[in-house]
DNA sequence: TGTACATCAGTGAACGCGCGTTCACTGATGTAC
DNA sequence: TGTACATCAGTGAACGCGCGTTCACTGATGTAC
């Protein structure tokens, strides 16, 4: 409830002349790893940019000292790239949560592109951040953009499978991904948007693609 | 050659260190204007976002003190926006230089692709930040963007005219933006990407949106 | 032609701020004897 | 059962830094008389 309460304070001092933390038993201490985590991800969420996001901000809004944050990472930079991954995981969360085996894969893979779409639209600030490269935290990232992928091209493979279309499942995914993400990106950053709806650019996409049942 | 020999110093003092500038002679004191925008986006070429590009940092690259930005712009964020304007700007004249009325709007088009991706590549830096939404500097830098759009709609427009498809020209251009967007925001960005060639995916683009000639 | 003066294109010191990081510390809690 | 002690989960002061912005200023250059 503090996060919801006091989510527009983003200074050190600011939080902290709100807040208090009421410390962890013994053995427990991880679990201020995990609010940091949080609390970074929730900062990120509305800043859409991890430039913004520092270290002294996260540990107020976690209710805790900057010091504090030494305990569970070696710096800033390690703290970043634990909220960034923990991102990719609310997005990969996301898509999983619109699998549904019930359905043949092209419904499916249109529910898919729905909550992709969602996912970009309510928060914005983690998708930027998702797609935004960060040279400088590399590897772990990197690896979990990878596997949300391969999930997509599994999916397509399903469809190109159905429907005898003997097409590389991984250059269909790369069309797939370049083309929802240039929409998601282009079209929810703003309401005021000029261009279409993305469900109908998504429809769109999936005739275009050739990926609606044969 | 100062922005060359020293474009790895990016702090005031560094390039303070360094550098040193003759004074404008009287009522050419608009020169430094355009040195000040010039050295802002080059620093966002470099940085590829507008939060490292610092008043100061702008100033000492154009080998200038900081308060001599206050003869010219309101304050940073004003020179910022010029500076976006700027890039805006290079962008459009990348695009422009790849139009030839010699050619059919076909290969017109592909050519242009091309130039887009290419600027979207050397340029990676100021590409990102033209399609980084910033919330903050509104109308002028809007009025920029949809000028280059209605640029695609109309030679969108010549293409489905002389293939006799009466497709909505705005919607189908949307169908280019946003794909032709996704695929350079994601391929170009460093170049050990896992996709394929922005070049492949362009030829693509064009055969699967039906822009090709009948 | 000479000179006083206004204008112009800047400079330089100073301010308060938030930042990442360090260091020495505190005080509650579990454990060994 | 009581107590000394180690461990654990933090705190708080301090550092040097770069930042945006302000203020009073400087010194060259063109202009009016």
């Amino acid at each position: 409830m503090f996060t919801l309460v006091n989510a527009h304070l983003s200074t050190y001092d600011e939080v902290m002349s709100v807040t208090s933390r009421s410390r962890n038993p013994r053995g427990e201490g991880d679990r201020l790893r995990d609010d940091l985590v949080e609390a970074a991800a929730g900062l990120i969420a509305e800043q859409g940019s991890i430039e913004r996001v520092s270290l002294r901000a996260v540990a107020a809004r976690a209710g805790v000292s900057p010091t504090a944050v030494y305990r569970h990472f070696d710096d800033h930079e390690d703290l970043l790239v634990a909220a960034v991954l923990s991102c990719w995981n609310a997005f990969d969360e996301a898509l999983d949560a619109a699998e549904d085996p019930d359905l043949d894969p092209f419904t499916e893979f249109r529910r898919m592109g729905g909550a992709y779409a969602d996912f970009a639209h309510d928060e914005a600030g983690k998708y930027r951040v998702l797609f935004t490269t960060h040279d400088t935290m590399g590897d772990r990232v990197q690896e979990a953009s990878l596997l949300v992928f391969s999930k997509l091209v599994d999916r397509v493979a399903a469809m190109l499978d159905a429907n005898g279309d003997d097409r590389d499942p991984f250059f269909v995914a790369t069309l797939v991904h370049t083309w929802i993400h240039g929409i998601v990106d282009l079209c929810t950053g703003d309401d005021d948007s000029p261009f279409a709806d993305p469900d109908v650019l998504l429809d769109e996409l999936a005739e275009r693609l050739g990926l609606v049942a044969a």
